[in-house]
DNA sequence: AAGACGAAAGTGGTTGA
DNA sequence: TCAACAACTTTCGTCTT
């Protein structure tokens, strides 16, 4: 599978003369030699994609996998035959064909969870999760897997719809973007895999509380503590006085912080806040606009600084 | 020139008939 | 199941610093 190609001409000398070679899924251009794209061979998961309902399959933009599957290094016995030949015929081969049954069965579930167990290293080391969060992703994984949720789904999507409701269980601040883009599956999916894996398992997660992102947000922007305290009272003001229902708690917070920034003259452009918050500039703005009208005793402060400045 | 602002059109998810 | 709706995004032109 090739990507589509994105190239029209040479962005180095602008020729239009490029040369694609679909063995090495390079494109070059030929007048000098620039290699515009040496990744377009698509890696996506189709070996694993049994879900009808996923009719945009445009968006494929995972990390290929490199591990192998072909490890099968099986820890079962296939077990005495001492009794056997005391069985009839016919109870011979039941027996035969149970057991076959069963090994295929534990072998497919043993082959799955170790795929997905390396897969769930691999993410919570890139996200830097703490161990026990790895061990309760990995004991829900399982737990999916003994009830038999992964079966006509990808391993990988489920993984990441698991990893996702227990950063959401642990108030672990971490949006879908981000679980998106290490898992490499489609935020969509991820979402909607979530939602599958917390209705089966009884997981209950609470809407995410803006505060959690306010600490995060603000040491990636480098702000003080001050500015960071500042944002929290916002944002817990803003909570108490009911007018962040509804709305994205990203938003709350990038609103709140770009207010801070501004009464503790440590300003952040607003675009540099929708870039940590993973919001729109737009966004920021309107969340920013619409707690300075409904807070006033910000309005006052915003004065302030104005007028000392 | 960079940042802030706001309008307009589009997207995906929720809700209620 | 469908349509209306609110929140958010994208894009883009304009104003402010």
């Amino acid at each position: 599978m090739i990507k589509d190609l994105q190239y029209k001409k040479c962005p180095e000398c602008g020729d239009e003369n490029l040369s694609w070679n679909k063995e090495k899924g390079e494109v070059a251009c030929k007048s000098c030699g620039l290699v515009l794209d040496d990744k377009l061979f698509d890696f996506g998961q189709e070996w694993r994609e049994f879900d009808s309902d996923d009719a945009q399959n445009k968006r494929r933009t995972g990390a290929p996998l490199t591990y192998t599957q072909e490890d099968r290094g099986l820890g079962t016995t296939i077990g005495t035959k001492a009794d056997l030949y005391k069985l009839s015929k016919k109870n011979q081969d039941r027996f035969y064909r149970l057991r076959l049954w069963q090994r295929r069965v534990s072998t497919a579930i043993e082959s799955n969870l170790r795929l997905a167990l390396s897969e769930i290293k691999r993410i919570v080391s890139v996200l830097g999760l703490p161990t026990y969060v790895e061990e309760e992703i990995a004991r829900i994984y399982t737990e999916a897997v003994q009830r038999g949720l992964v079966r006509g789904h990808s391993t990988e999507a489920v993984v990441a719809g698991v990893v996702y409701a227990v950063l959401r269980m642990y108030d672990i601040p971490r949006t879908l973007n981000e679980v998106s883009e290490v898992t490499g599956i489609d935020k969509k999916k991820v979402a909607k895999n979530f939602k599958y894996v917390s209705r089966n398992l009884n997981i209950r997660t609470l809407p995410i509380d803006p505060m959690n992102y306010v600490s995060r947000f603000a040491s990636e922007l480098s702000l003080d503590p001050k500015t960071h305290t500042k944002a929290l009272n916002i944002v817990q003001t803003a909570v108490k006085e009911e007018i962040t229902s509804g709305r994205s708690p990203k938003g709350i917070a990038a609103g709140a912080l770009y207010i801070a920034s501004k009464i503790h003259n440590e300003k952040r452009t607003q675009a540099e806040i929708a870039k940590v918050a993973d919001v729109t500039e737009v966004t920021v703005r309107n969340s920013y606009k619409e707690l300075v009208e409904n807070l006033n005793f910000l309005t006052n402060e915003i004065e302030k600084v104005k007028a000392g400045a």
